[in-house]
DNA sequence: CAAAGGAATTGAACACCGTTCAAGGATACG
DNA sequence: CGTATCCTTGAACGGTGTTCAATTCCTTTG
């Protein structure tokens, strides 16, 4: 069969659901595809490479055009949801984009849109930090969550409560930040 | 002179400074200290071990029992204002800490010294939760500047403002955490 | 002072890692 | 058939963290 770099994605995907980002290696790659780890580099630039496109993979599924339509505070709430799942629906998920992020020269598609809806409530270095502080706050608390699921897969930690138990805690430090971003305007719907 | 704990870490962050954490190996370590690589293993059991312990001395600076009198919120702003400006002191000191507090087991001193000053005008829960969004937001702020601070040095950026340029934003989104998290009612966003 | 014994270090090896590259095989086109 | 392009192999290079028997160093005793 054909090695293609969809392909390619597609097992290191795979084998990071399985094993983990500390075992995706370029090696076992190739193994898991039965083909030489050469064969790899035709396909991806470097590992790198190999892994902004997992990462872009990973966030693919988080819709950011459907809330446009949104009061805009209400989606970035619902973007920060979305990204905080899809970064949950793989092992390392969250390790990976803030990887990737770091290494990229451009922002997340996700606080891209983040800022595009902020900018029509807030003015534009309020908008642009608020973005940027939902995102940390996201790829931050995801983090933790992952690799405190980690430490009860490898049996250190006790195995604990369910994948959504730490829903709340994200949810309180989320509508903070939004709220306390936003101040201005929600004063102005209390009184 | 005798090798010692403490002057490993002493190298380690020596090394950290001027070449940042991925030229941090084990076998530059003993280099810089004229020692071959296995006599590092006397002193510290891991490299996770080691980067831990390089983790607890960046973050060892900041003053947590000083703000105890201050209004609580007060003490959290400045606490996480002097965790930022500790991590920004060393090279990689966000990721650093990231990484080792992810492998820990316990909450670092600067969220407990927090969640305890949170404890005097929150409910337990908010409290803990807000100590842990603030923690994820200096960490996962600071970590973006010192990427780019890395790209910069690389000369994939283009060397841009000084060092203390990022910190409007910090302080904006910090400010928006904590009054978000401290108005409780004002975090029901959806209806 | 000498012997003993624990503390510390060496030197060599093991099993990996990412990456490169000449050489060769496969495949499609003229 | 020949040729040119795409793709893969096989092997190597220079690293990495870590282990461990053997050896040295240093201190505490007899």
């Amino acid at each position: 069969m054909a090695l293609t770099r969809s392909l390619v994605v597609d097992a290191a995907v795979a084998l990071l659901d399985e094993y983990g980002l500390e075992s995706l290696s370029m090696r076992r790659l190739a193994t898991s595809l039965d083909v030489q780890p050469g064969a790899l580099y035709w396909h991806v630039k470097s590992k790198q490479d190999l892994l902004a496109a997992v990462a872009s993979r990973i966030i693919s599924s988080v819709p950011l055009e459907a809330s446009t339509r949104d009061e805009p505070l209400a989606a970035v709430r619902t973007i920060a949801l979305s990204f905080r799942e899809a970064l949950l629906a793989h092992r390392n998920g969250a390790e990976i984009v803030t990887l990737a992020q770091a290494l990229a020269d451009t922002p997340l598609p996700v606080r891209r849109a983040m800022h595009t809806a902020l900018l029509e409530v807030l003015e534009p270095d309020p908008a642009a930090w608020t973005a940027q502080a939902v995102t940390h706050y996201v790829l931050g608390a995801t983090s933790e969550q992952q690799s405190r699921a980690d430490f009860t897969r490898a049996g250190v930690l006790p195995a604990g409560d369910e994948d959504e138990a730490d829903l709340p805690a994200f949810v309180f430090g989320l509508d903070a930040l939004i709220a306390g971003a936003s101040r201005t305007e929600l004063t102005q719907l209390d009184g």
